[in-house]
DNA sequence: CGACGGGACGC
DNA sequence: CGACGGGACGC
């Protein structure tokens, strides 16, 4: 636990290769799906011998999981044979391998609202790829939540982007393999299910060369990838494997900065899946109102920038230009076609971004009729809470969005200002410090504040953006169903910045009240050295 | 088919 | 006024 503990869960991988192995080779092949932090080329201790076999450490999972799905069965180029790419088992469990493995790469455990229900559960998950099966533990008696449950995807890529990428609220893991006992056995007979062939034609889709190391069982060839997958449908590791990204649901490629502007206008005609299932994203667009209108009027947040606003735009097929004038927050945007203008209206009017603020956007030629959407969109306080005048399909397609964006290396939650030691953020009406790494959650409480909200309560991604800008934050949060809570830090320094800085001010457009915590109502005194304990062990 | 180096570091 | 969160899977 020394110097492990920081170290993400199933980012790292198992390469099987043959001998005469070279690094660089890996580097080159593996690096353009995420960070490397680390390739391993195991050998002999004694002959110096390769023993075949490389571990190559990625800073997320995701990274990891993605570079599995590409490069299983592929060449790396000066080694003659295809590789076989696992994730690997931590240090810990050794070369054993559990039956139930693959849970440990599929399947989330997490905390999850009492209020919240199964079918809300898997509508929150289901924006980062196919889920297998979403549950809540419920008493036997009463029926009423435990408060946690368990989501498992098909692909260990979509596991690990919504362990990343989800509501930190649901503190999220990836679930310890747990089997009844004894069931699923056929587990074993199914095999296949997901294969080269099913994949479509097109640009994002390696071509229909299956690799040559499919291995000899693999069942019949036609599979057809439907929604209806049973509990036990697929077994190996092999399934997810080898598959390109996933179709109906937007894949996103690599992470992060290393995510090119190239790669996220080849995936233009992903975010078509931004809220639709069963058409496809071109024949979406056509079937669109000609409204005769291609030209699009703005009102972004002060403090977006050119940039940025035209990486958004750019993500609906057919932009032409995108101006913004910075000084007036006024943008204007145009499409080829009035349908794809119409298409990025209804994408993009009530976008948040940044974090806390919302984008409108109009047809610019046409008279401007308000309409409901509008009037919700620009009521940003109530967004996220129960309750909310937006409805659930616009909370959705912003998330979807707000993802994609994350994916493409573009940061939605901030806008710089022009000072670099704070910045303007547009949830807030004062300018903060830059964001801070949080501490582990195992770090010891120096310092506890009291939150309130007035008269509402904030998200809790917003909470936590504010109160991490002054460093050493443990953790943040609201009790449920309440206006107020806790943040804990590491360091009572960071913790009296914060009281400085954030209290009376406003966030989300809530008044906010941030001040010491008064010790917990009934904890055992921790006080001195007493430990007159009178029980045994 | 198939599994683990080096360096790590607060006292 | 506004005070204390949840944690592993059916018998």
């Amino acid at each position: 636990m020394a110097y492990n503990h920081n170290v993400p869960e199933n980012c790292r991988l198992f390469i099987l290769v043959g001998k005469g192995i070279k690094e660089d080779a890996f580097r080159e092949a593996f690096g353009k799906y995420g960070k490397i932090e680390d390739v391993w080329v195991v050998k002999d201790r004694r002959s110096n011998e390769d023993k075949g076999v490389v571990y190559i450490t990625f800073s997320k999972a995701s990274e990891a999981a993605l570079a599995m799905q590409e490069m299983n069965g592929r060449v790396v180029p000066g080694h003659p044979k295809p590789i076989k790419v696992l994730i690997a088992n931590s240090k810990r469990d050794g070369s054993v391998r559990d039956p139930h493995e693959d849970e440990k790469i599929l399947r989330l455990f997490l905390i999850i609202p009492k209020s919240m229900s199964e079918d809300e559960l898997r509508r929150e998950f289901e924006q980062y790829g196919d889920i297998d099966y979403a549950t809540i533990l419920r008493d036997k008696n009463n029926g009423e939540s435990k408060g946690f449950g368990y989501v498992k995807f098909f692909r260990p890529y979509h596991a690990a982007l919504a362990l990343e990428n989800c509501d930190r609220s649901f503190k999220p893991k990836f679930a310890e393999p747990k089997m009844p006992r004894g069931d699923r056995d056929n587990d074993y007979e199914m095999d296949y299910q997901y294969s080269r062939e099913t994949r479509p034609p097109g640009p994002f889709f390696r071509g229909p060369d299956r690799g040559p190391d499919r291995g000899p069982d693999r069942g019949p060839d036609r599979h057809e990838r439907g929604t209806k997958r049973g509990f036990s449908e697929y077994s190996g590791r092999d399934d997810y494997h080898d598959d390109g990204p996933p179709r109906s649901r937007f894949s996103h490629g690599p992470v992060g900065q290393h995510h090119s502007l190239d790669d996220l206008e080849q995936r233009n005609d992903e975010i078509a899946d931004l809220n639709l299932v069963g058409e496809g994203p071109m024949e979406m667009i056509q079937n669109y109102a000609n409204s005769g209108c291609q030209r699009l009027h703005v009102t972004a947040p002060l403090g977006l920038t050119q940039q940025y606003l035209t990486r958004l735009f750019s993500l609906i097929p057919g932009l032409e230009y995108c101006d913004l004038n910075e000084a007036t927050g006024i943008a204007y945007a145009r499409y080829t076609t009035p349908q794809c203008a119409a298409y990025a209206k209804d994408k993009l009017d009530g976008f948040e971004y940044p974090l806390g603020s919302r984008l409108i956007v109009r047809f610019a030629d046409v008279p401007n009729v308000p309409d409901l959407k509008t009037a919700s969109a620009m009521n940003f306080e109530n967004y996220g809470i129960p309750g909310s005048s937006l409805e659930r399909d616009e909370c959705d397609t912003i998330r979807k969005a707000a993802l994609i964006l994350e994916k493409a290396g573009i940061n939605p939650d901030r806008v710089l200002a022009s000072d670099n030691s704070v910045e303007r953020v547009t949830y807030c009406n004062i300018l903060l410090p830059l964001p801070k790494p949080l501490s582990p959650e195992d770090s010891s409480l120096a310092q506890r504040l009291f939150i309130v909200c007035q008269p509402a309560a904030v998200p809790e991604r917003i909470l936590r953006d504010a109160f991490c800008r002054f460093g050493d934050l443990i953790d943040v949060y609201l009790l449920s169903g309440r206006n107020y809570g806790y943040a804990k830090y590491a360091s009572k320094e960071c913790a009296m910045k914060a009281i400085s800085v954030l209290h009376g001010q406003s966030i989300a457009g809530q008044r906010l009240k941030v001040l010491e915590a008064e010790p917990p109502k009934d904890e055992n005194r921790r006080e001195g050295r007493d430990r007159h304990d009178s029980h045994s062990e």
